[in-house]
RNA sequence: GCUCCCUUCGUCUAGCGGUCCAGGACGCCGCCCUCUCAAGGCGGAAACACGAGUUCGAUUCUCGUAGGGAGCGCCA
């Protein structure tokens, strides 16, 4: 596997979004090809016309790009490759490796009813395999001459060794009346025509690989290898589903988590370096082996994601978490000129919050005034009492040579010495009177954000409201 | 039903026969810090599914049992 150019990839249907599921996969695909310096290949199965859209092939191509998950090839999509699959069939049909079947769908029906009921596994019997005769009228489906005998052994390499008897397996339909092919035999055209070396892919399809290898022997292709890994589940242990929530990349985008961290999360779901927890792109790249990934299906944990979020907002160059903050503030509708810059902002306010979303929500106040204070912090803390330490650190504040927030911490400490209370009397009216809440960053970290004319227009505005409830008294 | 696969704290995982009365992380609980909310520091509770083997010795190897998952389409 490392030794020649190994050339990997990612093959979803477009008939959704790009689920975290998906994603991991794609994730796990990137990183095996780029640690061996291989090809990774981007390939959209959009044979299934009923189901596959326009939309998500563009929503894949948007949560690859998002995710930064950029491919060396591609995207190939198999609709433009019907020629070469109906080419396929008529060579594999000439030489006996496959063959016309009449059946009809009523006859298929009853065979998996009856084999069901015997408590057999259901599979074609092989009506139509040796020489059947042309049914009038009837448009026949290809099916694909599979072995009776022996047993297809693969070594997977997360899975280890799996071996199944041909027994197990039956003549699937490679091509349907119309001449479209199916699923299992375009894979195999696809990978081989490709030159796939190594297949990764969730482990739904570890039993359609035997009939796939039997298939790749009767091309007489080369074997790629296989590595099935383990499914996500939801947070509840179930299969993931809609009913779980954000299932979707792109759905982590909208809630407010930067792409580095949604990928750190995937990648230690199934994959572990030590006690390693943190990893950027390149240290995943250069530690991730596909052979150390776990068999297990693992449950997706959204407060560890969180976690995760939150410790690349803190540690990443806000320069660069303001970058993606942009793309927030202007979905919310909020015009970042008229307030503090975006960089300074992450810097205060990302060990506060979890997601570059609720940034957004509580960052608001900097850029736009609010409307009223919040009942229940209006009521504890802009009472008559706070007349006092609002006009003392007011009047300070108009004076401060320098609005940053040493300066700004040294005001109202001083404030609350000179009046001879805590920080808390200064700080929580402050507080109120500066964002309408009892929560905001550190007192002076908030001035700072608020902006001398900002912050001195609310303090005059919670005076008025401080007095004209005194005065209702 | 049949076939294949999986099984360490609530969750993600370390462990590749003795170093394990099982380590880390998230979450949870407590304490500290503190102008609110956080963040941070310190500490704590919390797991080898079960049963037989193999072995001087099993979390680690084998086989069963139980539980779970996937597949059995003219879907991918």
């Amino acid at each position: 596997m490392e030794t020649i150019n190994v050339r990997t990839r990612f093959a979803p249907s477009p008939t959704g979004n790009l689920h975290v599921g998906g994603a991991r996969t794609a994730l796990f695909c990137y990183l095996q090809a780029r640690a061996v310096k291989g090809v990774f290949i981007l390939r959209i199965e959009d044979t299934d016309l009923e189901r596959s859209t326009p939309e998500s092939v563009q929503a894949i191509l948007d949560g690859m790009r998002w995710l930064g998950l950029d491919y060396d090839e591609g995207p190939y999509y198999q609709t433009k490759r019907f020629g070469r699959y109906a080419e396929v069939v008529a060579a594999l049909l000439e030489d006996g490796k496959a063959y016309h079947c009449y059946c009809s769908k009523e006859r298929i029906d009853a065979l998996r009813e009856e084999q069901m009921k015997a408590g057999v596994k259901p599979r074609y019997d092989g009506h139509c395999r040796d020489d059947a005769e042309p049914v009038k009228g009837v448009k026949p489906v290809v099916r694909f001459r599979n072995p009776l005998e022996g047993d297809v052994i693969f070594d997977d390499l997360v899975r280890g060794r799996i071996s199944i008897s041909n027994g197990e397996l039956d003549d699937l339909v490679i091509a349907r009346p119309d001449g479209s092919p199916t699923y299992n035999f375009t894979v195999v055209v696809d990978d081989m025509d490709m030159g796939v070396t190594l297949v990764i892919r969730g482990d739904d399809h570890i039993n359609n690989t035997p009939r796939q290898i039997n298939i790749y022997r009767a091309l007489g292709a080369g074997l790629p290898e296989f590595a099935h890994v383990p499914m996500i589940l939801g947070g509840d242990g179930a299969r993931l589903s809609k009913r779980h929530g954000a299932v979707g990349v792109l759905q982590y985008r909208d809630d407010g988590y930067l792409p580095q961290a949604l990928l750190n999360y995937l990648v230690r779901l199934g994959w572990s370096h030590g006690d390693q927890e943190i990893f950027s792109l390149q240290e995943m790249i250069d530690k991730f082996d596909i052979r150390d990934v776990n068999r297990k299906a693992s449950a997706f944990n959204t407060e560890k994601l969180d976690w995760l979020n939150q410790q690349y907002m803190k540690n990443l160059p806000a320069g660069e978490v303001a970058q993606h903050l942009a793309w927030y503030f202007e979905r919310a509708g909020i015009d970042p000129a008229p307030g503090p810059s975006l960089a300074d902002l992450v810097s205060v306010q990302a060990d506060r919050v979890k997601t570059l979303r609720e940034m957004t929500d509580q960052s608001r106040v900097f850029y736009e005034n609010f409307n009223e204070y919040d009942a229940g912090a209006a009521r504890k803390h802009l009472r008559p009492v706070a007349e006092q330490p609002l006009r003392a650190i007011g009047g300070r504040l108009a004076d401060l040579a320098k609005w940053d927030p040493e300066r700004l911490n040294e005001a109202v400490r001083i404030t609350a010495e000179e009046l001879g209370v805590g920080m808390g009397k200064i700080a929580q009216p402050l507080r109120v009177a500066l964002t309408g809440t009892a929560i905001s960053p550190s007192i002076d970290k908030t001035l700072w954000l608020a902006g001398r004319e900002r912050s001195l227009a609310r303090i005059r505005r919670a005076l008025e409201y401080v007095m004209a409830r005194a005065a209702a008294n």
